[in-house]
RNA sequence: GGGAGUAUAGCUCAGCUGGUUCAGAGCACCUGCCUUACAAGCAGGGGGUCCGCGGUUCGAACCCGUGUACUCCCA
């Protein structure tokens, strides 16, 4: 027999064991006549690297799937990523730029040649990180957004959503990256509060002396001012509403208007107005009839329509502004303003509201039917509360913007008419479109809409805007299984069984799937959805590549292996709720690893004898151990059905920690220098088989090696593709009541054995008091050596001399040689006495009271009842004690 | 402005249907141990106004109201 360290080392077994599993096809799934278990794998980014929120997600996904494996289900995991347009097109930007590079010197065919390069070469390295991590996703299914499959999938859809009448192109008022120079959705904008300061502008009033005074944080954009708001019911402006001011600096006419959105408060409480750059300035606007005037360019420059500062970035044209405006005497102060900014969730800088051209997916039809599925429980949420959020974003859904002003992504298949003249962002809503899965389609489509015959493909201009990356996410849970094409697999495997991902994206990404799912399968993509928290630093804070609080996830498994670092992770994650992460959890994780390992090497290192005997002792050992486990893993099933997976490996490190290693292998242990009864040992292996099954989808790698190194095992014969019995075995209420009194009994002498100072070397003689359960207890036969083994104590019924302990209700007294300190014993059972004397107080209370004894459940009553008798029994023999020590 | 959540030991949290001697676990801390699987270990111990107030109930950490504090989402 092979030598085993004395401490578990991961690394080599962990690589051994994925390599097993991966040539033995264990992860790969087809379709047959098992129930199928689904789960698509929320795409990590193509830039992604694996951070903490990945291994929180993926270690559940594992889980569920391992355990699903083990049921006897046809488990399917679905792993893939998402090209994530922006990330993408930044990263390929800075890296061409390193090479002296600029985007724009280069062709679309040029820049997407180098996007793709940089996608071989760097794109996916999570997945190999995801195998460090032990998940067994079926890697032969691997899928891309952008890959044929999945390609045409998005622009089938897009067409689709077009001849239904669900697209439209409109100028709207969106967010806009200067920097990447593309919009983005509301959730790719972060708003923090920030310091600025807040100008005070006094305009002149056409035709009088007076002036009134606006306050605003963006200056540059007065040269965009075409009125001044005032509310309607605010009595200082009253005079002046309806006489015009002087724009300063330019001298444009613009009026004073009233409008009941100014906030009276706020400022002065006169606003100006600049529709092309401010949401509520541009719905005023309309309200006004207000005329718009867009004074930045799409680089977030100052464009000609400003008049000044043309071609001068935002933030510097404020500072001019302001210098400007002082000279002028327009300036009449300044004050310090904490206001909410939004920010770039890619490239940081200030998001500007501007209108453009974009296209749109009217959402309403499509809220409908995923609204419901969610609020009558088709789709159940874990944790249940994510179901309001739901409904409130759901209830109130904007259509979604889905055009991206970028290349790296899927092309709108839109085509319009070359000799419209026109360039992408300033393009005419009103221009005639031609959509299709191609450029041939479309020209079809622009024959029969023009009724131009003589029109070439050389006449279309495909649009230039690529589609949200989440236009394509949307379609996962159907396209992983090219649903579009083939529905042989998507039938057996859709709807999948559940979605594990986290609360952030629940808008972007949970609720457009369902409805998804709804409009082009017509059903639910998932049964059950898992909401994780988001994963935080002991501080609380988020974790972020820029704060640096992210520790490095690939060093977190070779300091405490896969294993050690998915219990880290497991044991701090209920569902929905926010971890604080701790390197200590993987510690954690490290020692229970240990332990597990050094118990095989203690089962290892037995000799076993064929010619021994079970003896009684080992015998109700192995009864209660089984019927332990019997709880356990009737708990864990539960926990299992709730998704309460941190309660889940909780329990089975306790009972692995304390129940097995701590008791049960004590207890069976063959005494010093001798052999094992056979019987015996073949128990503990089969127990300890079962642990390992039970563990395994949490920690994966550990329970193959000890699968492994607990006996020979035939081909094929693995801990990963071990089946689960529908039920473990029984719990046996006799034994477990039994072996709860002999801990209690053992935890007393140990506690007598530490405060005098006794060797633990040496027998402790302890007598029971002459009770009919107790007799009955300590004559089963096996209790007694229990004890022995356990506490190196003997007990025998008899009077009581000596020092007394409580065990239970009962007084156990121990024969001890020392001098026991009679006052202070005297003193502690008075008080414990006393306290006994409250308690039967409160009991008898309850008994005493007619509602009580006529309301509460029988059994209840009854164990109030037991509870007195007990608390009685105690002080008799508390009483006893004292009047000995006398 | 609208909504959601949280508050229990020094820390992180559990406590599931209101009913065991219910006030718990892990970590941290203290004490004693290198006891022949494990010091990444073993044994034992101290530590609490269950956020405040009020209510419902025979009975409240748990249900209701209210106040406070913090967190988050949406606008």
């Amino acid at each position: 027999m092979e030598e085993l360290s004395k401490r578990y080392m991961p690394g080599d077994i962990e690589d051994r064991w994925y390599q097993h599993w991966m040539q033995a096809g264990y992860f790969h799934s087809v379709p047959d006549e098992r129930e199928p278990f689904t789960i698509v794998i929320p795409p990590p980014n193509v830039t992604g690297q694996l951070h903490m929120g990945h291994i929180l997600n993926n270690t559940i996904q594992d889980t569920l799937i391992r355990r699903a494996r083990q049921e006897g289900k046809n488990a399917c995991w679905v792993p893939g990523m998402d090209h994530a347009s922006i990330a993408t097109e930044a990263k390929v930007v800075a890296l061409l730029r390193e090479q002296g590079i600029k985007k724009s010197d280069l062709t679309r065919e040029e820049f997407l040649a180098h996007a793709w390069a940089w996608k071989e070469k760097y794109g996916g390295i999570i997945f190999n990180q995801l195998q460090k991590l032990g998940a067994s996703c079926d890697w032969e299914r691997t899928a891309f957004t952008m890959d044929d499959i999945r390609s045409e999938a998005v622009i089938g859809i897009f067409v689709d959503l077009y001849k239904k009448g669900r697209l439209y192109r409109g100028k709207r008022m969106v967010n806009w990256d200067p920097a990447a120079q593309t919009v983005l959705s509301n959730e790719e904008v972060l708003y923090e509060e920030e310091k600025a300061l807040l100008y005070k502008v006094k305009y002149k009033v056409v035709g009088t002396e007076e002036w009134i005074t606006i306050a605003t944080t963006r200056p540059e954009t007065i040269l965009g001012d075409t009125a001044i708001a005032v509310h309607p019911d605010d009595k200082r402006y009253t005079a002046l509403q309806g006489k015009k001011v002087i724009v300063p600096l330019i001298n444009r006419e613009i009026p004073i208007i009233a409008d009941a959105y100014v906030d009276i408060e706020f400022g002065t409480g006169a606003l100006k107005v600049t529709p092309a750059h401010d949401i509520n300035d541009y719905e005023i606007g309309k309200r006004h009839n207000l005329e718009v005037i867009d004074v930045l360019n799409p680089d977030g420059t100052m464009s000609p329509a400003a008049q000044l500062y043309v071609g001068l970035d935002r933030e510097k044209a404020r500072k001019k502004m302001f210098e400007a405006l002082e000279e002028a005497g327009h300036m009449v102060g300044t004050e310090e303003l904490v206001h909410n900014v939004g920010r770039s969730e890619r490239t940081r800088v200030v998001v500007e509201p501007r209108l453009s051209l974009q296209w749109f997916v009217d959402t309403k039809a499509l809220a409908d039917p995923a609204l419901k599925a969610v609020m009558e429980d088709e789709i159940a949420f874990y944790p249940e509360n994510l179901k309001n959020t739901y409904r409130h974003w759901m209830a109130n859904i904007r259509d979604w913007c889905i055009s991206r002003q970028l290349w790296w992504g899927h092309q709108i298949p839109a085509w319009y008419l070359n000799d419209s003249n026109s360039d992408g962002l300033n393009t005419d809503a009103d221009e005639p479109v031609f959509v299709g899965k191609n450029a041939e389609e479309a020209l079809l489509e622009a024959k029969r809409i023009t009724g131009r015959d003589d029109l070439t493909l050389a006449n279309l201009r495909q649009d230039e805007d690529v589609l949200d990356t989440w236009f394509s996410s949307w379609l996962w849970p159907i396209s992983v299984f090219d649903g579009w094409n083939d529905t042989k697999e998507l039938d057996y495997y859709y709807p999948t069984s559940v979605l594990v991902t986290g609360w952030d994206i629940i808008f972007l990404w949970v609720a457009r799937m369902i409805m998804a799912g709804y409009e082009w399968k017509g059903e639910k993509p998932f049964q059950s959805v898992y909401f994780t928290g988001m994963v935080r630093d002991k501080q609380r804070r988020k974790m972020s590549k820029q704060l640096g609080n992210s520790p490095d996830a690939l060093g977190l498994i070779e300091q405490f292996g896969a294993d050690g670092v998915r219990y880290g992770i497991m044991a701090s994650a209920p569902a929905g709720g926010d971890i604080l992460f701790d390197e200590k959890q993987c510690e954690l994780g490290r020692n229970f690893c240990n332990k597990v390992w050094n118990a095989l090497r203690l089962v290892k290192s037995w000799e076993t004898d064929g010619s021994l005997s079970q003896d009684e002792g080992r015998a109700i050992a192995i009864r209660w151990i089984k019927s332990r486990m019997a709880e356990v893993d009737n708990e864990l099933r539960s926990d299992y059905r709730q998704f309460r997976l941190s309660e889940g490996i909780t329990t089975l490190y306790s009972f692995v920690w304390n129940d097995f290693c701590s008791i049960f292998l004590e207890v069976i242990k063959p005494t010093f220098g001798e052999a094992s009864d056979q019987e015996s040992y073949d128990a503990t292996v089969e127990v300890f088989e079962d642990i390992c099954k039970l563990l395994h989808p949490f920690m994966p790698f550990i329970t193959e090696e000890i699968w492994h190194q607990l006996k020979e095992r035939p081909q094929g014969d693995d801990c990963m593709m071990s089946l689960l019995p529908d039920v473990l075995g029984e719990a046996d209420k006799v034994v477990d009541d039994l072996f709860a009194h002999v801990l209690e009994v053992k935890t007393s002498v140990l506690e007598l054995r530490n405060q005098h100072q006794l060797s633990p070397k040496e027998n402790m003689d302890i007598v029971f008091p002459s009770d009919a359960s107790l007799i009955t207890l300590w004559n089963t036969p096996g209790a007694k050596f229990v004890l022995k083994k356990l506490a190196n104590a003997e007990c025998e019924v008899g009077e009581g001399t000596g020092v007394s302990f409580l065990a239970g209700k009962f007084q156990y007294y121990a024969a001890l040689t020392v001098t026991v300190d009679k006052d202070s014993e005297i003193k502690r059972m008075e008080e414990e006495i006393a306290y006994y004397e409250g308690f039967l107080k409160s009991v008898d209370k309850k008994l005493g009271n007619e509602k009580f004894v006529a309301n509460a459940h029988p059994d209840v009553v009854e164990k109030e009842k037991q509870k007195y008798a007990d608390g009685l029994s105690k002080i008799e023999q508390l009483r006893k004690s004292i009047e000995q020590l006398n």
